[in-house]
DNA sequence: TGTATTATGTTATGTTGTAACATGTTATGC
DNA sequence: GCATAACATGTTACAACATAACATAATACA
C-alpha cells in the first residue's frame, strides 16, 4: 500500500504535474547531504550540471548540457560534461538512457536500485521506475550462473496523456 | 518442459558450444524462406551482412561489418551497412545491442518477440533470451495506461565460463 | 519496353564520446 | 603557513557512431 503510493507519486512526477519547486529543492538537499557524508566535493560545476538535469525532468544529450553550461559561464568542451556526468552516474544521481544517448537526473537516489525507464516517444517524457517494483526479474533457465552486474531496461511507447490527445 | 529445453539450447548456443555449421545453415534457410514468403529481395549484400553476423554469434559494430564488406568485394561506405542493418532489424533477423552500439543476428527469428540480452563484459559473448521466458514483465502500478511498443532489456555481467577462469 | 519501385553507391557532414596533457584548486601532514 | 598529494577543471585534438542528400543501377510489373 505504502509502496504503491510511492510508485504513483514517482509516475505522476514525470508524466503528470507536481510541485517542482519542492522536488528540485529536495533533490539538491539530498545530493548535498550525500556528498558531505561521502566527503565528496559538490563543486559549482557539478551542482550546475545536476541543476540543469533537474530543471525539467527531461533527458538531455551531453551536448545540450554543454550548450547550457556555455551560456551560464562555464567551459563547454565535451570532456567537461562527460566527466561530471560519469561522476554523477557513478554515485547514482544521474542515469543514462541508452536508447536516447541522453542523461536524466535520478528520481529516487540515495538507495541502491536498478532503474527501469518508461519513455514516451511523442512527448519525450521519461518516468523512472524501480525494477524490483516493476515486476522485472531475471530468473531465466539457462543463465543461472551468470552474474548480473548492471541492467538496462527501457520501455518505449506512448504515455496516457499523448494517447488521449492522439494526433500522430 | 519443452520450453525449458529450448531455452537451454539457446543459452548453450551462445555461452557454450554447438554445431555451428547447422546453426548457420538453418538461419540462412529461415531467412530465405521468409524473404520469399514476403516477396522481399535477399540480395547478395543483404546475404553477406547477415552471414557476417552469423559467423560467430558476436555483436559487431557497423564499422566492423563495413571493414569485412570492404575485404569481401563490397562497398564499405557507412550507409551501405546501416541501411542493410535497418532492413534486417525491421524484419526481425538482427537486433541492436544499445549498450554496445553493436548488432547481432537474432537467435530465434520468425516469431514475434521482445528479446532480452545477457552480455558477458569479459568474453563479450551475448545470449539472446526471450523476454516472456525470462520473467520480465512490466505490470507497474502507475503506468497501466502506457502503451509499450518496444522494450530494451540488457543484462551486463560475467558468464559462468569467465567466472570459473577468473583472472580479472 | 517503358515506367515505377527498390536497392546500392558516393560524398559530405552531423552527432556522440575519449585520449592525452596542462592548469588550477582543495585537502592534509608537517 | 607550506610542501605535497589528490582531485577537479580546462583545452586540443581526434575517434567512433550515424545520417542527409543525391546519383546510379537493378528489379518488378504493367
Ligand atoms: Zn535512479
Ligand atoms: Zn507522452
Ligand atoms: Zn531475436
Ligand atoms: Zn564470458
Amino acid at each position: 500500500m505504502a509502496k504503491q503510493k510511492q510508485q504513483s507519486e514517482v509516475e505522476s512526477k514525470i508524466f503528470g504535474n507536481h510541485d517542482h519547486g519542492n522536488c528540485f529543492d529536495d533533490a539538491i538537499k539530498q545530493i548535498e547531504i550525500y556528498f558531505i557524508k561521502k566527503k565528496l566535493q559538490f563543486t559549482p560545476l557539478r551542482r550546475k550540471v545536476f541543476e540543469i538535469l533537474l530543471r525539467d525532468h527531461k533527458p538531455l544529450g551531453a551536448y545540450e548540457i554543454l550548450d547550457t553550461l556555455g551560456k551560464e559561464g562555464h567551459s563547454s568542451s565535451p570532456p567537461i560534461a562527460y566527466r561530471v556526468l560519469d561522476f554523477l552516474i557513478e554515485h547514482g544521481f544521474v542515469h543514462k538512457i541508452q536508447g536516447l544517448n541522453a542523461f536524466i537526473a535520478c528520481s529516487n537516489p540515495n538507495h541502491i536500485h536498478s532503474p527501469a525507464f518508461v519513455i514516451c516517444r511523442k512527448c519525450e517524457k521519461v518516468a523512472e521506475i524501480d525494477e524490483k517494483k516493476s515486476g522485472v526479474s531475471f530468473q531465466t533457465p539457462g543463465i543461472e550462473n551468470f552474474k548480473v552486474e548492471k541492467t538496462t531496461v527501457e520501455l518505449i511507447g506512448i504515455c496516457r496523456s499523448c494517447s488521449d490527445t492522439a494526433n500522430w
